[in-house]
DNA sequence: GAATCGATTGGAACCGCTTCCAATCGCTCC
DNA sequence: GGAGCGATTGGAAGCGGTTCCAATCGATTC
């Protein structure tokens, strides 16, 4: 029952050392009876290699590490992230590597340079688009530590990517609100530092154009994916633009904050305004009216970053791959059919 | 630039290896000119010791694992596990621990205890009250393992704990609808296998109680701490008693799908029907009405445990202790003033 | 000035595994 | 029968720390 070591194993097994490293390892050159006495020992007395001695002689960890330089507390507590970091928690458990998830504080950044690049703890790195500064990036590629990148960040095109298109999203939710009969539709983004937030804008503005709707960039308000900011902008909006009959919010966590203000102010959704959010949250049928939404795969997303990274680090893909997630327009409740529309 | 050992700086500082050491981990025994070399060299160098070369030496990780056998994709959507990770995350952070999350399904059980107990990797683990199987605290207590709960368990009085005063919080959000004058009060609680969800029911039956209200049990429903659960169970509850003028939802997951429920159903809230949430997530502000709720510090929660188990892990807590922390009651609007209510 | 003692210091063993390298083994082939 | 060769195998040298132990040092005491 003790914890035995590999001498150990060796010994039960009439073995060296050296064999039962390579049966462990899947190494060629063990003959199939050694194999056999090697795997029934570890079962039997079982064995597990002490992974602190794996990662010092083998230098290197099978542990990635997911940074965020954001609030903690605004990365956790979005339901968005959360679901992101499932997505590589999942994959990494499948393939056996374990994931060290990190929130660095941009003070932080040369403490973290440290710990990564220097401790060489981590043998690749997912990091967000957001975070990607051109001295991370640039620390990260000439130091060869794998880094796949979750989103888009123009200029970064060297390090894969793993993203959902954006734009189409945004494109196919506000052509939804167009066809409803809407001319007025405002547009609650995201900071347009975010490549994100700018394609979702775009999106937005390109759908109008295609309709042939004017484009009133009085109608765009730029803000947080938070509740708290939809539910502000919108108040302040519906005092200032009472014309707007629709929305496109760029997540769901604003819708919700929305259509919380827009029912505190005394308007119907969808009958005096409608409402469209982004990412298909879980909670986005519950909200009051249930959200008309772009679904984007986000644990998906996760997934193929994980996967991404692993295949890199194991030398297995070499090439830079930019992949790109199609959302859905899933039809719920709060654009209704016709409203007050035109 | 280039990643140095401890060798190096015991070089370019002209002392032993041991010196080094000795400063590295704040041992006595280092006189101070010594000291003073050994540090400018590692600022110098930037150097970062080897964590596995350390762990391998020192036979402990710096790490703790937190556990959870639930379904990760509830785990991490529920909000609520979210910020409790949070709060063991910012003290392990502080602490310069690492945490590491596991998710481990009922079947791998075994799988784990080779990977905790065998391996060993881990100096200690954060386990929900709700996972732990005599099978697994037993493991844990035999291998002198350190461990603390959130949450409680009956029979578990041997591990540490932290929890929030369950009984207390529903029995003031009970009480609070009975003084706004409700006397058919429903209540939606989560499995009854939960010790937390027992208490939370207690705390409903004696404010009942306790203000003389007869406890109808047919007004109790039991389901999951999910949206989809309490939409679903307030959705039917609405068909089989109508009389029910307030609800109690042991959580503000459960409370959002029960507003939707109601919403659909016609029914108004606060004037048709209260509802009293449990949690205060971030979301309860801006539910629709805002939600009446019990608020927990529930990232609180999370700092508390990773503080105890680190203490126990430094042999500076070797007490058996049981925190339990006071919930408040917040009002908002889903319950109103004195609605419809008798 | 020698003995004593505590504070420093350096040396070396060890933690458990990977991996290079040389040795061995069992065949085939001439 | 011996050379040649590929497949196995074992030995040993690290990987980069921690820590025990003995040696050294400097000051104090008699």
């Amino acid at each position: 029952m003790n914890k035995i070591n590999i001498d150990q194993v060796a010994r039960y097994a009439f073995v060296s050392r050296s064999v039962v490293s390579r049966v462990l390892n899947n190494h060629p050159h063990v003959s199939d009876v050694a194999r056999e006495r090697v795997l029934n020992v570890i079962k039997k007395y079982n064995y597990q290699r002490n992974s602190a001695a794996r990662s010092l002689a083998a230098k290197n960890t099978r542990e990635i590490g997911i940074l965020s330089t954001r609030n903690p507390n605004d990365v956790m507590s979005n339901g968005f992230s959360t679901l992101l970091y499932l997505g590589v928690f999942e994959e990494c458990l499948a393939q056996r590597y374990s994931v060290r998830q990190m929130f660095i504080s941009t003070e932080m950044k040369e403490e973290f340079q440290k710990f990564i690049l220097n401790e060489h703890t981590l043998d690749g790195v997912i990091l967000f688009a957001e975070e990607v500064t051109d001295l991370l990036a640039g620390e990260l590629l000439t130091r060869e530590i794998p880094a796949v990148l979750i989103g888009h960040a123009p200029g970064f095109s060297s390090i894969s990517s793993v993203d959902v298109d954006n734009f189409a999203g945004s494109y196919s939710a506000v052509t939804h609100l167009i066809r409803l009969g809407h001319r007025n539709i405002g547009a609650m983004v995201g900071s347009q530092l975010l490549q994100e937030s700018q394609d979702r804008l775009a999106g937005y503005r390109k759908a109008l154009e295609d309709a042939g709707v004017p484009l009133n960039e009085a109608f765009v308000s730029i803000g947080g994916y938070t509740q708290k900011s939809g539910h502000d902008k919108m108040l302040s909006r519906l005092r200032r633009q009472p014309e707007i009959t629709a929305w496109f919010c760029a997540s769901d966590t604003m819708a919700m904050g929305a259509l919380s203000a827009l029912c505190k102010s005394g308007l119907r959704v969808p009958d005096d305004v409608a409402v469209v959010g982004f990412d298909d949250l879980s909670f986005a049928r519950y909200t009051i009216p249930p959200l008309t939404t772009i679904r984007q795969p986000i644990s998906q997303k996760g997934q193929y970053a994980a996967r991404m990274i692993i295949d890199r680090i194991s030398g297995k893909q070499t090439d830079i791959e930019h992949r790109n997630l199609k959302p859905d327009l899933v039809i719920r409740e709060s654009c209704g059919h016709r409203s007050r529309a035109r």
